[in-house]
Formats: structure tokens, sequence, C-alpha cells
DNA sequence: CTAAATGCAAATTATTTGCTCCATC
DNA sequence: GATGGAGCAAATAATTTGCATTTAG
């Protein structure tokens, strides 16, 4: 799922009988030049840089299209906009409180957590959809003293 | 912090120099009587019953009073409202994708998780404040067949 | 050509804020 | 009676939806 182009996303989504639209087009190219966590709105104002007509509707319609294709995902990290991606491996996100800076937990870390739960609650989590929120290093020392 | 009783609670407020008015009460009455978790909207509705002229913005500023003095917590159940309690324990939530249900996690399951997060990475996890999703058992079961 | 997608504006949901009037201490 | 609270309505923020108009295949 990762490692494919631009390109190469299009192709796999009109095979599968999507649309390519300008829009959409558009919306993915922006997509896949963002950094890893993108909001809509952000999204949105890259692309109506060069297409002001595009509108922040069909940003949000394709990404719920993308994501239907397993394409995009998206994830919570606290309050504000949700973030989305290029789907990719799934990790947990870590939201300082303080500075609000993100940090990702390795699935190594988490899995035996979920594991735990599974066994003992029959619950299965999926810790990349809603970021785990604390403190950091630094803002925790700065809030202790 | 818990095993207080009302009255016990306006008394601790006043002490501290919190002005005891009508919708104050009234909006901690229904939040005492309430079981474990409620919406500000839960809230408004049920202090309007008897007292239709208490405002939204009064449970709000209500909740946000009593979390400055330690009384009231929230926790966000992943999308939606924000859900009210009076402070407790802190523990994890688990909150169901499929049919909603909320159940909690004691905090022996997810201390060493978070020790290790601690540990390893200097972030301080809080579990409390943002509930974790997944599946149930039951609702896993059905997506998969 | 036709089903599906777009833009735009208006609706929703959850919460916050400005402001004038009212009540607690 | 002064300071802080309440009510109401309007403002925000993030997202969704209705509908008339375009467009991809």
């Amino acid at each position: 799922m990762s490692g494919l182009s631009f390109e190469d996303l299009v192709s796999r989504l009109r095979a599968s009988g999507v649309r390519i639209t300008a829009p959409r087009r558009m919306v993915l190219a922006a997509l896949a030049e963002s950094g890893s966590h993108v909001t809509a709105e952000e999204l949105h104002r890259r692309v109506r840089a060069d297409h002001p007509e595009v509108s922040v509707s069909s940003v949000y319609r394709t990404m719920e299209l993308l994501t239907d294709h397993g394409v995009v995902d998206h994830v919570h990290l606290g309050h504000g906009p949700a973030q989305y991606h290029l789907t990719q491996e799934r990790h947990a996100h870590l939201v300082c409180n303080g500075c609000g800076a993100v940090s990702e937990v390795d699935a190594s870390l988490s899995e035996p957590f979920a594991a735990e739960v599974e066994r003992t609650l029959g619950f299965h989590l999926d810790l990349g959809h809603f970021a785990l929120t604390g403190w950091c290093d630094v803002c925790r020392s700065a809030r202790t003293t």
C-alpha cells in the first residue's frame, strides 16, 4: 500500500472503477506531496492555490472515497481537525497536551498491551485512529515545577 | 475526591470561594444523579425539565468551573460530545466502533504499557482523557464474516 | 448520453463568547 | 451595592448535505 507513486495510485483507482476527475486528482496530489499528516483545510488551501474553484466539500468527499478504497486514512490527534495521510502501516500517535508535539509509537511497544486487552477483555484495540495523549518530558517537567 | 455527597461538594466549593448559584447547584445535582458519563446536552436536558430558563452556556461554564476545582472531569469517547463525570480514579475507556459500547480498563492492565512508554519514549500517557477505540468481540466477528 | 461528481450555500454538531441584566456574598 | 454570574443570541470550528449544473467514461 505504501511505496506507490502518485500515478500508480491513480491507475489503481481507475482500475477499480473510480472516476478520475480534476478535483480528485488535485486533492490526491496535494495529499501525496504533503508530509505525513494534513488536515482537510490544509489540503483545500494547497489545491485552491492553483484552482480556486475547488471546494472543501470535494476535499472531504475525496477523502471519504479514498478511505473507502483503502488509499487514505485519518487520525484524530486530540481536539481539532482530523489529519489525513496515505495508508501506511498503522501505529499509535502520542500527542503532548502541552506543546502539541506528535510522536509515533512503534507497534512493538503497543502490541503486548493490545494483546493483553484482547486476551482479558475480548476487545480488539485500534490504536491507529485516535491518538494517545499525555505529556512529553519537557512539558511534564515544566508543569510540575 | 470520590465518596463525597452532593452537599459535601457544595460546601467544599463554597469554602473555596465559589459562588453557589441556582444554576450551578442544579447542574451539579444533575451530574451527581447521572450515572458515570453524561454529555453537556443531557445535563442541560435534565436541568431544563424543572428550570427551562437555564441555558447550555451555564452548563458548559459550570463544567469548566468544576473542572478547574478538580470536582469534575470529562472524557472524549471518540467522535461526538465530551462526557462529563465527577472526578474519580482515572482509567482508560474502550469504545467499540461498531456498537458504541463503552467499557473500562483497569489501571493494572494499562500501567505496564504506560510505564514502558514513559521509560522508552519519555512520554507520560494520560489514558483517561481520550478513549481507546477498537472492536468488541461481537462486532469484530460480525464484520469479518 | 447518462450516471455520477462538483460547487456553492445552507444545515449540523459541539462548544464558546459578547453583552446586558440580575443575584450572591 | 459591587463583582461576578446568567441568559440569550450570535460566532466558531469541522464537517456534512441538498441541489442545480457540469463532466468523465
